[in-house]
DNA sequence: CCGTATCCGGGCTGATACTG
DNA sequence: CAGTATCAGCCCGGATACGG
């Protein structure tokens, strides 16, 4: 055990040996799949309504994040062989576990948007 | 309001109006944030010992995320006018207010990351 | 000890055009 | 409708060197 291993004595998170955790959180905390994941809460959505619903999401970051997404297990994609084709996403067991965290998330960014706006501006 | 912001007939999100949530997650969930705030827990930190627990991080983004975090009132800076100088960081009540949600989120990571790794593996 | 300044490469991102 | 392909810009982020 190295000096710089030894934080985790007065530290509560367990095992963030190397960066795995700063991995899952970038994935996790990149620029859209937080909003998607949370999105998806009341059921399956189909790709064109995410589009929709999604503000300001490009047809390219959509698809990338729905593709990681479905890679890491988080949300599964459903496609209808009809004319025209639907295509419908969900979350797995897995993605409604990280529900609740990514809605409190949401949740405390839109409850202290003005607090920090605020701050921000205070100190300029 | 436009047709785009209308979303929220279906989506128990508050005010998500514009691209604020998202401001505040890009802010929140960047590479070294929650780390930090997750880290600042048990009371005040120096730079350097910061710097030795976040696996990883440079002296530039350390500085960068700290000020950041400062600005954003999240935490607090406080020099010593000593020598050698000394300076602390720790949360403010509006960055306890993160901490719960931030921890949860590192706690989400850490455990599901094995199901992750494993489910990506799978479709490789 | 606690930063700042500068350089620089890589990857994320949006825009646009095209396909099944 | 649901994507893919390609291109170009920009910003993130590390390395290094320097200042208070």
């Amino acid at each position: 055990m190295t000096d710089e291993d030894r934080h985790g004595a007065c530290g509560p998170l367990p095992a963030e040996h190397g960066g795995f955790i700063r991995e899952i959180l970038d994935r996790v905390g990149d620029k859209w799949s937080l909003l998607v994941i949370a999105l998806l809460r009341d059921g399956p959505r189909r790709y064109t309504n995410l589009q929709q619903v999604v503000p300001g999401i490009s047809q390219r970051m959509l698809t990338l994040t729905l593709r990681q997404l479905t890679e890491d297990g988080l949300v599964t994609r459903t496609a209808y062989p009809e004319v025209p084709p639907r295509v419908e996403y969900a979350l797995t067991p897995l993605g409604e576990s990280l529900l609740d965290t990514a809605t409190a998330l949401v949740n405390w960014a839109s409850t202290n948007y003005g607090a920090i706006r605020a701050h921000r501006e205070s100190n300029a």
